[in-house]
DNA sequence: CTGAAAGCGCTTACAG
DNA sequence: CTGAAAGCGCTTACAG
C-alpha cells in the first residue's frame, strides 16, 4: 500500500508538493510536477480518500436514495445520475429504501450523516422533517427528483399538468367515453402521484364538461400483469366501455394494450391508450404518451446537487425549498386516434 | 458537527471509552456504557466514516460494477445485494461500466483504489488481468456473479448446461423443428453468454440426432422488440418454420410470443416457446423457462464476499479462482407443449 | 475496566 | 515555488 511519503522520498520532494502536483490546485514548478508525476505513476500511488476526506471535509461522495431499483423510471434515473456523478469526480452510495422502516431509519438516521457524503440525491422519496433537520444539521444539501421535497430544492414534473394534457389528447380526438387506469387520490404513495394524475384527468373531463363514470377508472398497482387484469374489467360490458384510456404509467398502459388485444378490440380503431413516461418500450408498442426523461432529469438534478456543493461557504449547502417545474411533453404514436364508433 | 471529544466531555469518560462503548467491541463498565450512549444520543453524534476509516483500514463499504443498471437481470441483482449490505452494515458504491473504455479505466485504475471499498462485487464484468493484479496489490477481494472471473471467486451458473436443458425439454415434448434466438458464438459479451446458450442448444440438438437449421437460428440483442423482429423473420414460410423456439433470455421470448401471436400463430399450440431467467414478467406470459433467480444469486456473493473479509489476516483476503456453479431449473408453465401438426 | 498518546495518510496555512 | 508541521477525528496497543 504505497502512501505519499514514498512518492516525495522517490521524487526528491516534500509530501506538500506531492499533494500540490497531484491535485493540480496550487501552483508547482514544471520540473517537480514531471518528477511527481513519474514517481506515482511508478509506484501506482493513488490517494487514499478517507485521508483526503478527513483532511479535506469533502468525500466526493454523493448519496442517492430511492425506494426502487427494479422499475424502469429508478434504473434509468440512476444510470444517469452514476454516468454523470463519475465524470465529475464523485462516487455514489446506493441507499435503497426496499428494506422497510427500519432500514430507511438506519439510512437516514446513520448511514447519510456518517461524514460519508457530500450530498443526498432523493428520487421519489420525500424525507420527514427530522430527517429534513439532521441533514441541515451537517449542512448537507439535498436535492429531489420525482416529486416535491418540501424545504429542499427539487425537480420534478407537474402531474397534474400531466394527467391533464394526457386526457386533453383523447379529449381533442373526439372522445368522451375515457376511463383511466391508475391511482386514486388516496394511494399511499411518497407523494401521492397517482393521486395527482387523477386529479389532472379529473380536471380536464371537468373543463370538457363530462361526468366521469367511476365503473372506468380503476385502481392499479403500476405494472403490467395488475394493469391486465383491470383493464379487462373495464370491458366487461362492450356495449357500455370506454372508448379511451388514460393509464397513469406507460406500462400500466401495456397491460391494457394487451387486454384489449386479448379480447379481440384494436388499438387504436376501437380504443385508444395514453400513458405517462415515454418507457423505452413505448415506441414499440406504438404508445402515444407524455415523456418525462428521467435521464435527463437525473442529470438535472446531479448538476444543482453539484452546482451548490462548488459554493465555498457552508451556509450556501443549506437546504432552502425550491421547486423547479420538468417540462413535459406529448409524444403521439399510434394508440390513440380520432373516435369512431366499433 | 459534533465530534467523539464533545461526547467524551458530557459523559465524563474519555474518547477512548466512547469509542469502546459505541462500537461494543471492547468491554466497558455498564455505567460508563450508558453514560455514552446517552450524551452521544443527547448531541446526535455519529462517528466519522473516514476518520474510523483511516484508524482502522476499513471502509464498510463495498464496491459494486457493473455494465447496466436498466436490465432486469442486473436491476434485480442490485436491489437484492444493497439491501444485504446495508443488513451487515455495509455501504454499497455503485460502478457502472456504461461510460466507455475511458470510464471502465478511471473505475479500475482509480476509483477502485482510492482505499474506498473493501472489496468488490463484479456482476457479469470480467477483469482484465492487469485490473485483478491492481487488486490483488491492495489486498481487495472481488467476487463475480453473472460469468466465472478468471484468478477470483465467482458465483455462475452454467449456461451451456442451460441451454441444453432448455432445448432438451423442447425435444421431450417431441419437438425436432427447434429454432433458437440469442447470441452466436461470436457475439462479444464480457464472457459470451450468448454463445454457451448457443452451445448448449447445438449439443442437445445433436445428441438428439438433429441438424440445425441455420436458417432457425437468429442472432439478436436481448430485447424484446429486437426479439420480435428476428422472430417474424423465423416465420416468414409457414409451411417451413420451427415449431419451437429456445430464447436465450425471458425478454427475447417476450418478443417472439407477441410476433407469433401477431402472425396468427397460437403458443403452444402452433408453437412452443421457452427462455432463460424466469424474470418477473414470466408467469404473466406464462413461458416456460430456465430459472436463475438472481436475487438469490447476488445475496449468495454477498456472503461469500463478507466472509472473505471477515477473516483477520490480509493473505486470506487475496483472490484465488474458485467456481461455485449456480444451480438452475427448469419451470414450466404454458408456453411449452407437446409437438402437434398445425 | 479505563486513559494518555501514538498513529492512520492526507491537506494546507504559514513561513521562507 | 517549496517544506516543516499542525491538524482532520477516529481507534487501539500499552500501561495501569
Amino acid at each position: 500500500m504505497v502512501g505519499i511519503e514514498e512518492v516525495a522520498a522517490l521524487a526528491g520532494v516534500s509530501t506538500a508538493t506531492v499533494s500540490r502536483a497531484l491535485r493540480g490546485k496550487d501552483h508547482v514548478s514544471a520540473k517537480a510536477q514531471a518528477k511527481v508525476e513519474d514517481a506515482a505513476r511508478e509506484l501506482g500511488y493513488v490517494a487514499s480518500s478517507s485521508a483526503a476526506t478527513l483532511a479535506t471535509g469533502r468525500t466526493q461522495n454523493i448519496g442517492v436514495v430511492l425506494p426502487y431499483i427494479d422499475r424502469w423510471f429508478f434504473s434509468v434515473i440512476l444510470e444517469a445520475i452514476e454516468t454523470e456523478l463519475i465524470d465529475h469526480g464523485y462516487d455514489l452510495t446506493l441507499y435503497n429504501l426496499s428494506g422497510g422502516e427500519k432500514q430507511r431509519k438506519k439510512i437516514f438516521d446513520e448511514l447519510l450523516l456518517r461524514k460519508r457524503v457530500d450530498g443526498v440525491l432523493a428520487i421519489a422519496v420525500n424525507p420527514t422533517e427530522a430527517e429534513l433537520a439532521n441533514l441541515n444539521r451537517m449542512h448537507k444539501p439535498i436535492v429531489g427528483i420525482g416529486g416535491p421535497v418540501k424545504g429542499a430544492r427539487s425537480i420534478t414534473m407537474d402531474d397534474v399538468a400531466a394527467g391533464k394534457l394526457a386526457t386533453e389528447h383523447l379529449l381533442s380526438l373526439g372522445h368522451t367515453r375515457i376511463g383511466m387506469i391508475g391511482g386514486l387520490p388516496n394511494a399511499d404513495e411518497e407523494f401521492g402521484q397517482p393521486g395527482l394524475r387523477y386529479y389532472g384527468y379529473a380536471e380536464a373531463m371537468k373543463e370538457a364538461g363530462l361526468t366521469i363514470n367511476e365503473n372506468w377508472v380503476a385502481e392499479c398497482d403500476f405494472t403490467i400483469p395488475g394493469a391486465y387484469v383491470v383493464a379487462k374489467q373495464l370491458f366487461t360490458d362492450l356495449r357500455n366501455s370506454p372508448s379511451a384510456v388514460f393509464c397513469a404509467s406507460d406500462e400500466m398502459a401495456f397491460g391494457a394494450i394487451m387486454a384489449a388485444k386479448d379480447l379481440g378490440l384494436e388499438v387504436p380503431k376501437d380504443l385508444s391508450v395514453v400513458g405517462i413516461d415515454d418507457h423505452n418500450l413505448s415506441e414499440f408498442y406504438g404508445l402515444s404518451t407524455i415523456a418525462q426523461k428521467p435521464a435527463e432529469q437525473g442529470r438535472a438534478a446531479v448538476k444543482t446537487l453539484l452546482d451548490i456543493l462548488a459554493l465555498p461557504n457552508a451556509e450556501d449547502h443549506d437546504n432552502v425549498e425550491e421547486k423547479k417545474e420538468w417540462p413535459v411533453k406529448l409524444v403521439v404514436r399510434a394508440s390513440t386516434a380520432k373516435f369512431a364508433k366499433r
